[in-house]
DNA sequence: TCGGTATTTCTATAAATACTGAAATTAATT
DNA sequence: AATTAATTTCAGTATTTATAGAAATACCGA
């Protein structure tokens, strides 16, 4: 278990907008940002972009584009490592 | 799932002092602050303090009193329940 | 009760994180 | 090339969190 790779994962997570993404991608296969932004009730705007960074940056979520898209997706393996009660 | 303790929990957990914590006592049954503070290498034991308060808060941590110590140990069960990466 | 030890609270400062409007970027469409 | 749409980056402010010295509190033993 590398310490500053959980950091990271855990301070993610500690903070509600993050933790519902990743409860919401937990029951989806992918999501656009505008698409999360409907379900969350968050402005579509770069306040999500902010919070999608950590959750990247650890590794909890890949992101694939599509034209002007950007669909993210939860990395479920990592998720199950670290967190499983997400899942 | 409680949204709310959840991040209250990996929030305690997403800062490397509390981590550090955390895997410290789940290898002993209880410490001291002193003794942690020797463990940890932190310099001031009012940073040691700052940093119990949200893992106490979140009910990772269970604190005894004998004398003038006071001995902190794991709460196992919810551990486990949000990281049993950790145990 | 006095002195010593363990720990916390107070206080201040520094650093990190969150929020958001506006501008910039990127790509599809006409 | 111009238009439109999705998203990100920039820039500034607000809020939260971290650190740590000093003072305060709590407890024990003499």
């Amino acid at each position: 278990m590398n310490d500053d790779i959980a950091v990271k994962v855990y301070k993610a997570l500690g903070e509600s907008t993050r933790l519902q993404i990743v409860k919401l991608l937990a029951g989806q296969s992918e999501l656009a940002c505008s698409e999360m932004a409907n379900q969350l009730k968050v402005p579509a705007n770069s306040t999500l972009t902010h919070h999608l960074k950590p959750l990247l940056d650890c590794g909890l979520l890949a992101v694939r584009r599509e034209g002007t898209f950007r669909y993210y997706s939860l990395q479920r393996e990592v998720l199950a490592q670290y967190a499983p009660a997400l899942l």
